[in-house]
DNA sequence: CTGGATCCTCAACGATACTG
DNA sequence: CAGTATCGTTGAGGATCCAG
């Protein structure tokens, strides 16, 4: 058997070949990041608390010579650099999204220490968004909070974009607790969500009931334990 | 921070907790080859040519913790021990599907000392065979060779069904080299298949172009290189 | 023979310090 | 800001050995 010593499986197979590009620790946190848009050096090092800066300088080059992520050094008076994913990379995204739902469907309480990024946040809802057909014509405005994540969604005409940051006036803002799972999950109604404390609600708060039945990802029926 | 030394990334998030399962070394190739069956400590050492034991144990350890396999010692006259996935981890499927089509569509050529498993043929097959309305409604067998691996795939009234191992009967006989990604790629039509060598056909060669239309994975537009 | 456990070596990861 | 450099520790790779 040849040098198995490197990242790769010796297999002739589209999941081994995906798991030599995306297996690799935090590689597939850093795509996460980038696919919520193009992010620099430290803006990914901020995003991933815990990352040792070498193994981020070692998996951006990866994914540079992988064709999923490019170097920018944009010119002009602000000169930092800027990592884009490519169209190749794009290409992750509903295989990616089908793996963090599954992720979710198991996901619980958050455990001791565990933080929600922007990038996490922005992409549980994306995820959560899937496969419904939101209620109303109107344009309505989210912005979400849990701890210190912030990200705004839009949905207007079937359409939901959700990106990170605060909303310009949101109609609805919820800032949810440890419990702001149980909300995606469906198991709280508005009244009882507020009442547990999983969330507090700002704004029209007659837009929680169509915040929930636009953003979904229930429990997985058969988790052990 | 706290200890990231353990396989986990500290976030609350789907993604993250599917690659604290998924992202070990081996494991994804491991749920692979369990969800095309159950499978015994020794078959799955030999479906992933260059595991070292102890890695398999702890994988297969793990993922009993995690609650994707169960260990059933039988009893009997065979008294031996088999692994098989749990009702959660079949839930993976879609996902892995995604990946490994994503993967796929960006393979070519084997590399040098390449296998073809029987398990990677069978999820390249029901991967191939996703989103396609096969035609014809008489039942077909085929039997796939890509070098040591033999699978076979029944396509009926729109069924379409993979397992590893050779056909009963099959109606056609599909042997295929190096090339063999090309076929389904759909970049060769039979006469073509067969006269680069790609394939080798036996039986009702008529169903080449059925076999075609039922079992496709276009390759990336957009690949790098 | 199956189903592992043990041992050793080396590469990869984690943590931190440092530099253009 | 965007990384390199260094170093200690963990985990993978490879061979062998052992128990039922």
């Amino acid at each position: 058997m040849g040098d198995m010593r490197t990242r790769e499986y010796g297999q002739f197979c589209g999941l081994a070949r995906a798991a030599e590009v995306l297996g690799q620790r935090w590689t597939i946190l850093i795509v996460r990041d980038l696919l919520v848009g193009p992010r620099r050096y430290s803006d990914l090092l901020a995003g991933l608390p815990g990352i040792p800066t070498n193994v981020l300088a070692s998996r951006l080059k990866e994914l540079e010579e992988d064709g999923l992520v490019v170097r920018e050094a944009r010119a002009g008076s602000d000169r930092s650099v800027v990592y884009r994913v490519t169209a190749r990379a794009e290409e992750l995204r509903t295989a990616l999204d089908a793996l963090g739902r599954w992720g979710a469907a198991g996901m619980r309480e958050p455990r001791e220490g565990e933080f929600v990024t922007d990038a996490s946040l922005v992409g549980s809802l994306r995820v959560a968004g899937q496969g419904r057909t939101p209620p109303r014509r109107r344009q309505v405005t989210y912005e979400v909070r849990v701890g210190p994540a912030v990200v705004n969604a839009t949905v207007a005409r079937g359409e939901i974009t959700v990106a990170p940051g605060p909303g310009s006036a949101p109609d609805l803002v919820i800032s949810g607790g440890p419990g702001f799972r149980d909300v995606l999950a469906g198991v709280l109604d508005a009244d009882a969500a507020v009442a547990t404390g999983a969330v507090e609600l700002s704004g029209d708060e007659s837009l929680f009931a169509d915040f929930q039945a636009t953003f979904s990802v229930p429990y997985s029926a058969t988790l052990a334990l």
